[in-house]
DNA sequence: ATACGGAATGTAACGGATTACATTTTACTT
DNA sequence: AAGTAAAATGTAATCCGTTACATTCCGTAT
């Protein structure tokens, strides 16, 4: 591999002389500049990046930390991510967690080990002590998707509680009265602001909250299922079930088929994310729809601000929402209104 | 920041000590050794990996180009890589292509530029060009999932043809004879293998191969949708349906559903790749399981192998496959058996 | 023709860790 | 106690661009 000197020296001038051709032009004469050209094609020359991040203390890498890759939403997330950076001349490093911490601390030493520049973290989960501290009382991280509040950095987020509420309001304006809610990760910001704005939706239509309609729940196809399970044993079964993620919809649908009820006949079924599969599944899915990739866009260019020193106090981001109206929910079936009537009347 | 000689002026060392007492305690004596860790610990010195790998001329960072991260199977390779390239002390660059050489190139400059030692490509394309060829005639990189024979480098791929032929066999074997087909990409050697595949199961069981019955698609929901429309209005209409991967699988069997049909009681449908959805699909889809993890860990695995200079000839590696059967395949309906044996009797 | 200013180019220090080679210390032999 | 090999440590070169500072060149003004 031929480096600055070789070049020069093929060229008959300096090293600096190349240096300033390759990256300020203008500083160089037209002849010169066409003589390092010829050379660098002569010799093949690329430069060493790892020296000039070296030298430069930059590194123009990102780390982010993901939950999981394996996941629709994040993916959609990292691709809006993977984006922007290439614009910004940003490498993305990409961690997957699996939400554990020793992990996101080996990827957080990159770091503090100058192998990145800065973080992006996409749970709420502060990986950094506060010896990180900018000039401007900033971490050079983010935190996007599921945030923290007290973190020193910019936040992108969803408001997670708005949108909750939007949906069972959706619910409750079919007629829905005893509504199920699976539930995120235990633990999870997400989690706790989605069923704040369903207890919000509820408290404002008079309908007083029963904590036996919580579910748990994970993400996952599976946790769905299982929860849709323990819902179909219920003495009294809900008419509706918002799940915290489309995932946990999908599994949940599919033991509600199984069960020989049908979707929204039976029970009405609402997600949320608004992944891929939402739109093709059967029936196809209400859900809550989130610009995922622009979560990403927004959280690269974010810290790329903060990196710059440009960011002065921690900006808190909301990304809008959109309510997507499906074919999984519906009114309330005619017997379960009768029967609540009759509650009602008694 | 802390740099190697405060270390060593805090110890009374040299910087060669510090360096040696950290790298290789060893060969250090054990007072010294921990006279440089209390002084590591007290200044809080982090080496500056930047200037490690510069001048190391090892960046231990691995390339991964990707054509689709939003992609089920490839974020559960990826996933693999990640876990595999941690523990052998590899950091992975995702480069999201869009299965675009432009972009592709850019990231493969990553490696001239040592800022990566090697590629991994998920695609059927060499992003190098030969002068990257190391002392065992081989690229620094690793062909996986789609391959090229072609390219100097290791291959981890599936058989897919004896997969897709698996897979005809098991739709045959329930009865069926006319098998539409749902490809992938056009001119990707996977889709190519996969019908050589289908082919030669119908071959084997003295089916004649009908040019009609194959549909293009592109591996995304959509695509199997807008096929099943083409399927739905087919003069003959096939018994089943054999996707190129579980998303178009997805795609056609809601479309199957939505005019109608039952599934597998008037179609069969059947898939690629077990991606987690598929289990969860209604009803269960019959797919072919490849271990995505594993695909990843094995082409990591095999790339450092290649920049240890370890592999001297290029290693084909084919991945096991599975064929799950579920239920969305099942015998030929009754009515088109009779008509079958009709056709046959005339 | 001389002097001066700006443009063009060159010289060399620098960044932080590694490591070949040189030197010192230690431990052991006779 | 002297001599020697091995172990421990130190010195300084090195990796490769960038850039502050020094120098040279050229054109213009006087």
């Amino acid at each position: 591999m031929p480096n600055i000197r070789e070049v020069a020296d093929h060229a008959g001038v300096s090293v600096a002389t190349v240096s300033r051709a390759l990256q300020q032009p203008e500083r160089v004469s037209p002849k010169t500049r066409q003589r390092v050209m010829d050379a660098v094609a002569a010799t093949g020359y690329k430069p060493n990046l790892m020296a000039v991040k070296f030298r430069s203390g930059k590194s123009h890498n990102i780390v982010v930390l993901v939950p999981t890759v394996a996941n629709v939403f994040f993916a959609r997330v990292i691709s809006g991510m993977q984006e922007a950076a290439a614009e910004q001349g940003y490498a993305i490093l990409l961690a997957n967690t699996m939400g554990r911490s020793d992990i996101e601390d080996d990827y957080t030493k990159m770091v503090q080990t100058a192998q990145a520049d800065g973080l992006i973290q996409l749970r709420a989960h502060n990986p950094f002590d506060m010896s990180m501290i900018n000039d401007n009382g900033l971490l050079p991280m983010v935190n996007a998707c599921e945030v923290l509040d007290a973190v020193p950095c910019p936040t992108v987020t969803l408001d997670n509680r708005a949108a909750a509420r939007a949906m069972t309001e959706h619910l409750i304006s079919l007629g829905h009265t005893r509504i199920a809610l699976i539930k995120g990760p235990q633990g999870s910001p997400l989690t706790r602001e989605r069923v704040a704005g369903y207890k919000d939706a509820l408290a404002d239509a008079g309908i007083t909250y029963d904590d036996a309609l919580l579910y748990p729940g994970d993400f996952t196809l599976k946790s769905g299922f299982d929860a849709a399970t323990s819902i179909l044993s219920a003495t009294t079964r809900p008419t509706a079930v918002f799940c915290e993620n489309d995932e946990t919809a999908m599994g949940a649908m599919q033991r509600f088929k199984q069960a020989g009820l049908s979707i929204p006949g039976d029970i009405s079924v609402a997600g949320f994310d608004d992944i891929d599969f939402a739109a093709y599944a059967d029936p196809p899915l209400t859900t809550i729809s989130q610009p995922a990739e622009e979560f990403g866009r927004t959280a690269v260019s974010q810290l790329v601000d903060v990196l710059n020193g440009k960011t002065r106090r921690a900006p808190k981001i909301i990304i809008p929402f959109d309510l997507v109206v499906r074919e999984s929910t519906g009114p309330v079936p005619v017997t379960q209104t009768q029967n609540a009537l009759k509650e009602i009347a008694e």
